[in-house]
RNA sequence: GGGCGGAUUCCAGAGUGGCCAAAUGGGGCAGACUGUAAAUCUGCUGGCUUUGCCUUCGAUGGUUCGAAUCCAUCUCCGCCCA
């Protein structure tokens, strides 16, 4: 592919670039390009809003370029301000290295394992010394630093920075350095740090690296950003059921937004929302579990909640621990419902059902046969076992 | 170092001696409806052997017939001044 049709594609659903013609004079260099993309081990699981950087990433990879997964074992013990209203507190080495291995592995559901470096910045940060340290500081001023708007906002705001904080960029800049990277991609959030990473590649007479940054995704409340502590992510190991059922509980608006960014088109206006939502929903799923899955993922939505017909669908089984057994016990047993109060609830307002039928008395006990259908809300079916 | 303010149920935030398992909003869950686990409307939202009982309002101890509310000590947090 020649350079220009490289450039149209790779520019696709970016929001800033830093900037065009760099991007090009590297691309029409004819080499593989080293592309940066820097993770902090924090939190173990991956979700959907991880993976807009990396499907990038991917598309690079896909154009012979080479994918530098920088993995900040030594960052994360620092913590990236980032987006955060305040300081994160400090991971051991141990969970930083749990959550690292199994970001790894996550990651590669997106990206091309034999175009990918995996490098961690421990590597050249664990044995820095004091002198070094303060060489680098030297690097920055602190105006310069300030101007980052999460600092100038806490600081507005009056609550705590911490000095080791405002290191962060410099951290993350002196990483592009190291592995001498030509484009570094991050979320829109990560502008700044991206930025110090040119100024320090200038500053060691490396060619300043093109910074790509992508929009952040909304979370499925399509309020917030996409975060686990938030709740509303969709994870990439999830089950495809869930995956499919998370991605069309999203609101029509949502999914409009969610088109370009995921799936790198836009939304068709004259497509039926459902199926549109559908389609979504599909491909998600193909994309990290396959085809098959994502069949087989929507033929059980449209049964279950479209036709509400569960003969077709596998349900997970569940052997009663007594029988007879009382309703409040069973919803418990099943993880239904958390407590005796909120299974009572369940029931009182209707959302329980036994082989279609609607529970309406707290206090029954069930006499189970085998092979009956227990209905506890919208979303749980088990099939009982005596 | 000095001065002041705060800690309430998942979150935010009322409540200043009994009417408090604790207003209101958010979130969550459920029902109706539907085009879907969208939207909209309604209800529920500490636990239990549930017409009643038990545990909760930073921690501990105290006052009182009775405390989330008053007192003492402690822990943590925020703001202002230096």
């Amino acid at each position: 592919m020649d350079s220009q049709a490289q450039l149209d594609l790779l520019t696709q659903g970016v929001e800033t670039l830093h900037s065009k013609p760099e991007l090009l004079k590297k691309l029409e260099e004819k080499r593989p390009l080293r592309i940066k993309f820097g993770v902090d081990p924090t939190s173990p699981d991956i979700h959907l809003g991880h993976t807009v950087p990396l499907l990038k990433l991917r598309q690079f990879q896909d154009l012979g370029h080479t994918a530098v997964l920088i993995i900040g074992d030594f960052t994360a013990r620092i913590g990236d301000p980032t987006g955060k209203n305040s300081t994160r507190p400090m991971l051991s080495a141990e969970a930083i290295r749990e959550n690292a291995k199994t970001y790894e592995d996550q990651a590669f559901h997106v990206l091309d394992r034999s175009k990918t470096e995996v490098v961690w910045n421990g590597t050249w940060f664990d044995s820095m010394t004091l002198m070094d340290t303060m060489r680098l500081l030297a690097r920055k001023t602190v105006a310069q630093t300030l101007q980052r708007r999460d600092f100038k906002e806490r600081m507005a705001a009056g609550q705590d920075v911490m000095m080791h904080e405002l290191q962060y960029p410099i951290l993350q800049g002196w990483d592009s350095v190291m592995v001498r990277a030509d484009v570094e991609l991050g979320g829109s959030d990560q502008l700044f740090n991206l930025l110090t990473g040119r100024d320090l590649q200038q500053q060691e007479k490396q060619a300043p690296q093109v910074v790509m940054t992508l929009p952040i995704l909304e979370g499925t409340d399509g309020v917030e950003k996409m975060s686990k502590s938030l709740g509303n992510y969709i994870g990439v190991t999830e089950e495809p059921g869930l995956m499919f059922g998370k991605a069309m509980s999203v609101s029509d608006e949502l999914m409009a937004r969610w088109y370009p960014v995921l799936l790198g088109r836009a939304l068709d206006g004259s497509a039926h929302p459902m199926e549109a939502k559908k389609q979504l929903a599909g491909e998600l799923v193909e994309r990290f579990h396959n085809k098959e899955a994502a069949v087989a993922a929507r033929a059980e939505f449209e049964s279950k909640f479209s036709k509400k017909d569960l003969s077709q669908v596998e349900l997970p089984e569940h052997q009663v621990s007594e029988n007879p057994i009382w309703i409040v016990k069973l919803l418990q047993d099943i993880q239904a419902c958390a407590s005796g109060g909120d299974a009572r609830r369940l029931i009182q307002q209707g959302g329980v059902k036994l082989n279609e039928q609607k529970i309406t008395d707290v206090s029954v006990k069930l006499n189970i046969q085998g092979g009956e259908i227990l209905q506890a809300g919208k979303k749980t079916f088990v099939k009982l076992r005596p």
